[in-house]
This record gives C-alpha cells, structure tokens and sequence, in this order.
DNA sequence: GTGGTCTAGACCACT
DNA sequence: GTGGTCTAGACCACG
C-alpha cells in the first residue's frame, strides 16, 4: 500500500505514482474500493510536495481510475474490471515494442535479445 | 538511410536522432565516412523544425561520432569502431531491464513476456 | 480567440477555461489546429497565474482535446470532429435537466418556466 | 418525503438538502408542521455521513426554515408562507440564466433549447 | 481529518 | 519563445 518513489529517477515524481497505481489495479492487487493513502501522508512519507501527489490523483480521477470521497479521501474505482492478463500484457507492449526496434537497429540477434529479458527478469523477481 | 521520427512520442525529437545514429553506428550499419541527410532534408521530410535536427547532429559532433565535412555535411567520423556485440547489447540493457521491472509489478510470468517480446521481434524485423 | 474570465464566480478559474475551450470545440468554432493563447498569455491578460491556465490546458490535453506542439504551443487535437448539432445539445442537456428537476420541485407550471427560459435566451443573445 | 441525493454529483451534499426543502417549502408542498426525516434516517438510507445531514438541517434552523421540536426531530416552521409563484420563479432563474449563457456560447438556436427543456420537463415531472 | 484552489517563484527541457 | 515540474505556503470546503 505504499509507492516506490524516486526523486532522482528522469520520470517525473507525479507520473511515478500513476504508473505505479495503473499497475495495482491492473494486476489486481487492488481491487475496488481500495482506499489510497492520504495525500498528505505520501508527502510526508516521501518528503515531496503535497501538490505533487495531488497531481497524479487528480490526473488518475480524470481517467476514471480514483474516485473521489469527499471528506474521506480517494478510493478505486467500481468501474474498472480487474484486469485481465491480456490487459495486463497490453501495458507492457509498447516497451517491448521499443525495445525490439533497438535490437534491430542494433542489428542484434533474436536469442541475444532474449537471453538478455530472462536475465533482467531474474533480477527483477528478485527483489 | 532515413530517420524514423515520431514527433507525439515522449522521447524529445532531437533525442530520437542521436539514439538513431548511435546505434546505426554501434551495429556497423553506418561505416566511417557515411554521409548523413542533410538538416533541410530531414526537417522537411519530418516536418520538424532544423534547428531541432542541428542541436541532434552538434551534439552528435562534439560527442566525436560525427564529423562536419565542409560542404558535404556530416558524416560518420573515423575514430569510432563498430561496437562489439557485448557493446552493443549494454545499449539495449536499461531498456529491457525497465521492462522486466514493469512486467513484475504488473503480476506478469516470464513465458508471456518473452512470447510478447518474441512476437515484438518479429513484427520489428519485418520493416 | 480570448477567454472571459471571473475570478469572483464559485467556478474554479482553470474549470472556466476548461468549459470554453470545449464549447468553442464544440461549436466549430474553433477547429482542428488552432491554436491557443499561449499560457503565460493568458496568465498576463487576466492578473492570474501561470500554473492554474496551465492546469486547465494539461486537463484538456489528457482529454485528448488539445495537443501540445513541443516547444510551440497547444492546439486543437485533430481527432475531434466538428460538434454535430445533437452532440452540441447534448452538452447543454444536463443543466436543462436540473432544471427541470428544481422546476417540478417548486411545483412550476410547463408554460412559466419556459417562458422564463426565452426571457434568459434573450438576454444572453443580446451580449 | 424522501431526499433524492446524489454524492457524485459536483454540488455538496448538505446542500443538496438544503436545496430541496427550500424547494418543496416555496412550493407548499411541505407546509408548516411537516416532520422532516430523522437524521438518522436519512444517512442510512442514503449512506452518507450523520454529520452532514445534521449540517444542512442546522443550517435551515438558523435560517428560520426549520424548527426543533424536542423528541419530535425538526419540523417545518410555522412562520414562513408558501412562497407566491413569482417568489419560486426566481428561485429558479439563476440556473435558467446559466442554460441560456452555455446555449449562446454552443451555438444553439432557441428552437432547439426549448424543446429540450420540454422533453427534460416531461421526464421530470413524470417521476 | 480529507482534498481543492490559487499564488509566487524557481529551474529545466524543447524548438 | 514555448510548456513541464516542483516547492512552499495560504486559505477554503467538505464530512
């Protein structure tokens, strides 16, 4: 229930938060209803701006993915169907996609490419 | 020979090229010598603003990975060998490596991902 | 190709903009490509801030009713088709619904109430 | 006798209430003496906090709308009359004044307006 | 307690 | 020139 933030990364702090949220509801892990923390808490917590983390909510109440409760914070929307695993890929394409169009104009091989994925993955599980 | 430039994507246009170069020149694509398009061409072509493509081919320069030829234009400088595969490969790891990080917080199994990442290959190869 | 802006009113200023840009959309009156007031532009001409114009423009953007230029501006996304008449209705339908709700509540007569609108219509026309 | 509340909806819910029983009092529908729902009562069955119902009530108290009959929950008070029918039009005006302004900005012709509002008053008043 | 709005000002990135 | 990001702090509205 908490964010990995990190300030220094080059994705901007607010966009963080959001994937990271689209992720959780993505993969289930939170269902609808799943109240968030509190934007002040997440400021705290992180030592970043209370207006940056209301940026990513507000962004992810746009998008249909939060719902505000007023008075009570911000919970997972009852829309959204939990993701199903062809959902879940579909997230995941657009990386892989550009990741296959370096390799080729890298001129590197198919088992080269994938040799090097399950390695990552392997440290990616990891943690 | 030609640049593929997606201006709506979020890597910055000027980005988009030096990445280009970099790799057509690391896979041995581009020898020593080759002679780049010229900025009017690839701005019109693109239509994208030249002194976009002129701050992609300066830094280009003063990475050494171009040479400015007196009425030719640029062309691939001299000093630079082709990357070796392990090189080359270290270009394509940052990227592969955020992809595996997404696909673990997305609940995501290594067999889908690299047939995702198969099928990525093979669609990139095709152009 | 100006805003009408009061900061006196409940609506929140960048939800002002928000609701003319999309009613200018809407009314064809401003169509694919053209461009916006610049944000600091419009800061300047109505004494606000930078950051609540460019709040209202991000919205849009995640809206997909505007675009960013990089380095020149927004504009008006091409996706959108001109407003069709009933989608222009469509946007006006639910204030005329509330207040038909308050009407039946305040045990209102048809011919009153519509009486009253063409009073308002009239006035709104002559500005 | 019951509210109809929408906690989505942009307007606070406290004064949703408070809305609607200036609305039925204007209307005569409510006269004096009327019990109004129990607090208590209301929050369930909306499932909205006790809290904001005790608000609005307090706040039609303080008016002088409502009065607190000990045991009795609140009643309507004795001392305002029926509002005449030109008191409750202009209860209605200012959300008239609203449509009119958002048609001239949409491009609409008074035609076409006011038979919305008609077919929104059949809906309305059919419930 | 919760989030919303706005301000003022700094610094960065892109064209 | 353009917009993007973040900070610090104030005040408001809602429950």
């Amino acid at each position: 229930m908490r964010f990995s933030i990190l300030p220094s990364a080059t994705e901007p702090i607010y966009r963080q938060i959001i994937e990271q949220v689209r992720r959780q509801v993505a993969s289930g892990q939170w269902p609808a209803g799943t109240e968030l923390p509190s934007i002040r808490n997440v400021a705290q917590e992180h030592a970043i701006n209370p207006m940056t983390v209301s940026k990513a909510y507000s962004l992810l109440e746009a998008e249909g993915l939060l719902e505000r409760r007023r008075g009570m914070g911000m919970v997972i929307a009852a829309i959204r169907p939990a993701g199903d695993p062809d959902q879940r890929l579909a997230l995941l394409e657009p990386t892989l996609r550009d990741a296959a169009r370096q390799a080729a104009q890298l001129g590197l091989g198919r088992a080269e490419v994938i040799a090097l994925l399950r390695r990552c993955l392997d440290e990616a599980t990891e943690d």
